[in-house]
DNA sequence: CGGCCAATTGAAAGCGCTTTGGATGGCCGG
DNA sequence: CCGGCCATCCAAAGCGCTTTCAATTGGCCG
């Protein structure tokens, strides 16, 4: 059923139709209800591309994540952020499409996606340290938000961000208050912005406290439980192995866990370990008493946020970049304590 | 820039401009060559809805997921899917339009999906053991594809599965062989067809093995860390504690892990552990040698193929549904061994 | 040399919707 | 009784692309 069989059937025209449906107001109150309960009763929903090519509105998003070699992994984080977003997109009518890019052709699919005119925003996911696709995407003239940001990238542009240096600066400040003097940093790949600026709050801290940031005290990596395993089991055969672990994901935290338990250190007596968490669903920090200290922001609530930012700016295209800095807390749990003797 | 005014530009008709792009063999080679040509120099790329119009093709594939009260995670391995089907998407030039969907109005999501005509197919994530929406879908007549399948529901569609049953009957014998007698399951949540096809294999083993299933030494729930470590808490301090288990994941096994080290048991040789990977990126099980004893299969692999059947029935909407079981491999790591004592 | 065919290109009609620019008719004040 | 103003409704022109049908060429055969 389409709006001229329906027009027809109601013996009105399309025009009529058409404006019942979408609330304008030159069309009587009667004949608008009547339209709406045909319309229902014929189950009749507009083709998506007439309504897209008529009004230029794509009503639909566009996230677009890179997958490379080096991150093969599409990250966990990414579920859970996605979930916020959809919560503001269904309330609005909006599709949620998703593009998968590989580095190289990265650029091309940016151009290829704001073409098409099939979008009408980007949600741009994991940015590096200096991210060329921030540069591109304004030049394309289609809103877009970051989910994090760009250090290196001066330009203005619209982005929400967890405060990261913050965060982390917290948590090692948190850690020298107990008497940590040796901390290590397991982080996450450090090209990406957000690892960059954790490790960064992570050197203040220390040199706040008169403490020498100790290279052999921070791996970086994909941020697997492997990866927590071995940057921790190195680390401990070391001399003067650290007391004290700050990881960048729970899943790290846990390979962490695990190597200190290999050789039978207790978790918060012997050693130390805070560990950023994104609170998500399926890997809780525990549900009543926290198993890890953490800094903790919602990736999901963060998801909801970037959406809700991106479609105003699509409502109101002349408006300022909206940025938004979301602090996370800092929860105590089981695995932190005093340094030991 | 549009069609037309690329036609415009090379003095050609649209009509030529669109065959010689859309690879028409009635267009003189050398035409073709100085399209494509300017096609490229100008950047110019169709709009998606225009030719959505005129050819009734969305290009562009649903992936629906529902997110209830009871289980509102994303899933973990649906980043891992997304990716593998992405790949087949990629080289089609497919989109892939994410709809996460609350199970209330599920149905009704699926029929304007369908009706809005802006989706060539769909793939059905996360099937109950009786799921009404594979009803629903074939009254759509919209090519699906079912991530698992709905073993109550025994009419024909397409799907593509792993054989959880086995791989579950498989992992059993292997425990048994190794003389566990006690052995425990922590599944996932039983409404799941997935979770129901696993303890059918596990009580199929035991019961094989003339070992009576016990109710007490089965959980079932949202697959956390935290299940696995509540779950295998209970369960060892039962008078009589198993001396295995069974995990339906990693992320499950790593909580069960926790739980056995917490009460100083040693993985592999007080308890054994054997799960089931999915072999996601970000969580693998080990690298070299693997953590776990496993039954593994690809969910990425999974994704790829469900695209690529979805893909071949939008190509052909005559052919008949399309069936894959995917077996799953028993990979030995260090976290099985003999019973003890 | 005329006609037929293959090769190549165009004109124009949609696809289903929105939206501009009228129509139409009832009602008002003058 | 008439012009003007609302309140409603409609015709038709797109939006950018595909595709059917037709037109134009040049080559080749008889």
């Amino acid at each position: 059923m389409n709006l001229k069989e329906l027009a027809d059937h109601l013996g009105l025209s399309p025009t009529t139709v058409s404006r019942a449906l979408n609330g304008y107001p030159e069309v009587k109150e009667a004949t608008r209800l009547r339209v709406q309960a045909a319309a229902r009763a014929h189950n009749y929903t507009p083709n998506a591309w007439a309504k897209g090519l008529a009004t230029g509105r794509a009503m639909s998003i566009g996230h677009v994540i890179p997958v490379s070699k080096t991150h093969e992994m599409v990250n966990p984080v990414f579920g859970d952020f996605i979930t916020g977003a959809s919560e503001a997109y269904v309330k609005t009518g909006y599709d949620l499409k998703l593009t998968l890019v590989s580095d190289a052709d990265e650029a091309e699919r940016y151009r290829s996606l704001s073409a098409r005119g099939n979008i009408d925003g980007i949600i741009l996911h994991g940015p590096h340290l200096s991210d060329r696709r921030i540069e591109l995407l304004r030049t394309l003239d289609l809103p877009f938000v970051v989910h994090g940001r760009a250090s290196e990238m001066k330009m203005d542009y619209s982005w929400i961000d967890m405060n990261n240096t913050r965060a982390f600066e917290r948590a090692t400040e948190l850690l020298i208050e107990l008497g940590h003097r040796r901390i290590a940093l397991v982080n996450g790949q450090e090209h990406m912005d957000f690892a960059f600026r954790r490790r960064e709050g992570f050197v203040a801290a220390l040199i706040r406290a008169g403490i020498d940031p100790d290279p052999g005290l921070m791996r970086a990596g994909e941020m697997t439980e492997e990866l927590g395993y071995r940057a921790a089991s190195d680390m401990l055969q070391r001399p003067y192995p650290p007391t004290a672990f700050l990881a960048s994901s729970m899943v790290t935290a846990l390979g962490i866990r695990r190597a200190l338990e290999g050789r039978g250190l207790r978790l918060g007596t012997d050693v130390s370990v805070i560990t950023h968490d994104d609170d998500l669903g399926y890997l809780r920090n525990g549900t009543d008493v926290p198993i890890f200290t953490a800094t903790r922001a919602s990736v999901r609530d963060a998801g909801r946020q970037a959406a809700e930012m991106l479609l105003q700016m699509i409502r109101d295209p002349s408006c300022a970049p909206l940025q938004t800095l979301i602090e996370a807390e800092l929860i105590l749990g089981q695995s932190t304590g005093p340094a030991p003797g």
